[in-house]
DNA sequence: CGTGTTTGACCCGCGC
DNA sequence: GCGCGGGTCAAACACG
């Protein structure tokens, strides 16, 4: 590995192989119970993925555990390689590796071959719950100008349980998206809560939060400060509430390019899965986001648009002159 | 007025 | 213990 690539992995843990950018303008990683990975990242292909495994909204909607992911990933790992241009990076997680460089036997000792398990619908609402908790005891300390003076303030330190919990995260996944958009629609509601500066790189990150009441998923954004035009987005937990864009029933104005890129990645992408997001009537109105994320956002990327007519055919209709 | 963004301060974990 | 960096909070602000 160069060095170059090694101080990707030290500037941070969740690699982005943006070595492997190649014409598909998506990548998703996911969770994966080997450490070796990180060391070892290897180019994976979506041929051989049963496309009926997973899908992006799969993913953002919950519906679907980490156990699932990791298998289907593994899957693609083993499958024999084919599509030379669609890579799938490696999947990556953050606290594995963590655990992993310290040696930390809680990482290991428990379902070391399931890191999802803790990700299943009670597990996971448990470490919600946890944060919920923490971030409660967080804003219980903050002085807000309430009664308490300079020193108790100083005393609510001291008397912070001696032993906290560690902080539990949830399970986390990026996607790599070629786009001029920072903040690419998919289809939830997210409020802005903080933006930091990242360390060597001149693109600041920032920091969304679902806005549905009681959804604790979150999601970071930022740009590969190597290649700006990509944007690295993050999210963290599973939704525990339906989409909106699907409960208004236009989700085709709200999806994500990178549901598009999916697509791109393999031709045979669930039909199913466009189709759920599109208008029931087939149509796609070029002023949505949908359309117009498409124009501001490469639409060369697409490696043709013979992949669309496919997927949804009064697409191709619109775009045949 | 409700909703979302900006931004400086703060908290916390980690490495040295 | 200290400093650094990532992550979060919340007041102030902007906007429709």
């Amino acid at each position: 590995m160069s060095e170059e690539k090694k101080d990707l992995y030290h500037q941070d843990p969740f690699f982005y192989n943006q070595h492997e950018i190649n014409q598909s303008s998506l990548f998703p990683f996911f969770n994966d119970n080997n450490p070796s990975v990180y060391n070892h990242p290897v180019t994976q292909t979506l041929q051989g993925l049963d496309p009926s495994f997973m899908t992006f909204t799969d993913c953002l909607h919950g519906s679907m555990d980490y156990n699932t992911l990791s298998r289907a990933f593994d899957m693609s790992c083993n499958s024999p390689s084919g599509h030379q241009n669609h890579h799938l990076s490696t999947p990556i997680d953050t606290n594995l590796k963590k655990q992993a460089a310290m040696g930390d036997s809680a990482g290991t000792s428990e379902n070391p071959s399931t890191p999802n398990s803790s990700v299943s619908a009670s597990s996971s609402n448990e470490a919600a719950a946890g944060e919920e908790e923490s971030d409660k005891s967080k804003k219980d300390k903050k002085p807000q100008g309430c009664e308490e003076d300079g020193d108790e303030a100083k005393s609510k330190k001291a008397n912070k349980p001696k032993k906290k919990e560690k902080r539990q995260r949830e399970p986390r996944f990026a996607f790599l998206t070629k786009s001029e958009i920072d903040h690419l629609e998919d289809g939830y509601r997210w409020r802005k809560y903080g933006q930091k500066a990242v360390k060597n790189s001149p693109y600041p990150r920032s920091y969304y939060r679902c806005t549905s009441q009681k959804c604790t998923v979150k999601k970071r954004v930022e740009r590969n400060f190597q290649d700006p035009s990509i944007v690295i987005t993050t999210y963290e937990g599973q939704h525990n509430h339906q989409c909106p864009a699907t409960l208004r029933g236009n989700a085709a104005g709200m999806l994500s390019p990178s549901l598009l890129a999916c697509a791109s990645i393999r031709p045979s992408f669930p039909q199913q899965l466009l189709t759920q997001f599109l208008p029931t009537n087939n149509q796609v109105d070029p002023n949505s986001m949908f359309y117009r994320n498409l124009s501001a956002q490469q639409q060369f990327q697409l490696p043709d648009y013979g992949l669309l007519q496919d997927l949804v055919p009064s697409f191709s209709n619109r775009q045949k002159p």
